[in-house]
DNA sequence: CTGTTAGCGCATTCAA
DNA sequence: TTGAATGCGCTAACAG
């Protein structure tokens, strides 16, 4: 439309366009008379270089695509932000986008991005199947997973050892007399909750105390949903002295669901979450938590990301440890304490 | 680079590039019989349109801007989620950028904005003081910011109605019998902190009880520095018995603060949040607060965005109404009631 | 129904 | 030190 071209700038001065694209680009071979006639003319235009143009040109946009489950949940921004800092510092503009957890979401804008030829995707905690994730990340220049595994000529990973986290919180939980275990899982569409459930599993059947069916209840990942779900499990389950819940979110809901019920925590049940979002020092009462390295896991996954744009690609896989924090929901009055496993 | 082209499908096909792309763009002129050749090459090809080159052409990207100043403070997602739904039903991409409450991160987006041709930009509680962002706001084919007025030339507006909100909070604790107000305000940098602020010292005034200096201190607003704030204020100000905080980050910590100081909340002191962010439920006690409908406010900015693309510059401002939602923070264990006023 | 021409704005290549 | 030609991939506008 009516807008600046780097024409008419080189009208204006009386050059050609490419003088002024050298000038933009800070190129040699323009004299220094040329180069400020020609920055003098940007200004007063107005002038704003068309990305698309250069990109189209390039083939390479200096942009990045990010996707998220869902950007409402507090564990999510962290890992963007961590993303961003590091893309941005590259010079790389970042394109968010959020999926509502809903696969469909998740798939559109995988193309979407590469329709807007980002030099590179990051998605965090991948609702679609694998093969259909794959097929999709293909498509892209370069890509990263956050919370999952991909084979490395596919996407670079970045995971959590989910296992070492929920040993932390049954080993804990073991160490203050609870035994009866019951357990609020998450969605099976995502790969964390699956890998936290079969790590719980092992870890309570090591402990000599496998977990029976009517002690576990799957649910979303909010809050409501958590609350009914443990509902649900305190009736099935009866009587039971310790809560593993799947993230941060759901033991929130568990811990309400607790309040309904009458139930006192940490003295007749100890609840532990997952993530250590920002907020669940502010529950109460405030919650035992498996801290995990959000902002950590967004700046991973951005390096390794642009390392495969550069044709690097070192790193194919990164695991982050979670870390266990004790809170007033599982040991009563304690003041806060961190537990650092050695790594 | 190696990227499949229409070129490549028209190739294959053994026809002219245009009859792919009026294929792809399902328009008539094109026997079925090709048509179905041409899709099929498509699919086997794994060809995808190249964005950048379409948007050149057209002078469209379909791509619009978002900016928010801290994608780590829970008001601001909801508002994300609303204007990503509108946006993408009308089959546009959301560029979502993270300024991190900093005045440069946030022009350097709207400029990058601008190269990357977005058709348009919501900037969300703009931190950069009103000239510089008009400036940047004129670059854009077209505009709203949210939480601030703009004149209708430059950009639509979202805005609260921040007077009315500040009036029921005090109206409330009035009724309550409190009189000893104390006010943790949000920064300068912020359009809705000053009017909070402003609308808070006129409301008190009218109420007979005019703000004294040293029942204030402005805070960032983050959870920590809103509990620095609130033990400074207790110092200052010697006994207070309401609290109004900037913020809902900033009235949880105000409630540690309290509870560090060994103040009962509410029997000693009162404190009252603005937003309603999903979280200040769980708060101890429960954070009675300003409900602000944060979905509806990405809403509307989206909608009266797209109007403007559109050419269609109706709603210059919309201005939503907070409602007061009383919890325990105010009033002792009072089942969860929402007061609504008319509208 | 199908193809050719041309140009969106920029930057690489080569020439002057 | 400067400029002209050319093409990135796509699609209006115009032939045929």
């Amino acid at each position: 439309m009516g807008r600046v071209t780097i024409q008419d700038v080189a009208r204006e001065v009386g050059v050609s366009a490419m003088t002024v694209s050298r000038v933009l680009n800070g190129q040699p071979g323009v004299s220094e008379r040329r180069r400020s006639q020609v920055r003098a003319a940007i200004d007063e235009l107005g002038y704003r270089r068309n990305g698309l143009a250069r990109s189209l040109k390039a083939s390479r946009s200096h942009t990045l695509g990010l996707v998220v489950p869902d950007i409402t949940n507090p564990y999510f921004p962290e890992i963007v932000r961590g993303a961003e800092d590091v893309a941005l510092e590259a010079g790389y503009g970042v394109f968010l986008s959020n999926a509502v957890e809903d696969q469909q979401r998740e798939a559109t804008s995988l193309r979407l991005m590469e329709e807007r030829r980002v030099d590179g995707v990051i998605v965090v905690s991948p609702r679609l199947p694998e093969r259909q994730l794959h097929a999709l990340l293909r498509g892209h220049r370069a890509a990263v997973v956050v919370n999952r595994s991909a084979p490395p000529e596919v996407a670079g990973a970045v995971r959590l050892d989910h296992v070492s986290g929920v040993m932390q919180a049954i080993d804990h939980l073991v160490a203050l007399g609870r035994r009866r275990f019951g357990l609020l899982a998450g969605p099976d569409s995502s790969f964390a909750a699956r890998e936290r459930l079969e790590g719980i599993r092992a870890g309570l059947a090591a402990r000599g105390m496998p977990l029976a069916p009517d002690r576990l209840v799957k649910t979303a990942p909010y809050i409501d949903d958590g609350a009914d779900a443990a509902a649900r499990l305190f009736e099935m389950a009866g009587r039971l002295d310790a809560l593993l819940c799947y993230n941060d979110l759901v033991a929130a809901g568990a811990l309400q669901a607790c309040a309904s019920a009458g139930l006192r925590v940490p003295q007749d049940v100890a609840v532990v979450g997952f993530d250590d979002i920002a907020f669940a020092r502010m529950f109460t009462p405030p919650l035992t938590t498996l801290h995990v390295p959000k902002y950590d896991l967004g700046v991973n996954a951005m390096r390794i990301l642009l390392d495969r744009i550069a044709g690097r690609n070192v790193h194919a896989e990164v695991v982050l440890r979670p870390t266990l924090v004790v809170r007033g929901s599982t040991v009563a009055a304690a003041a806060p304490v961190t537990i650092r496993t050695a790594s």
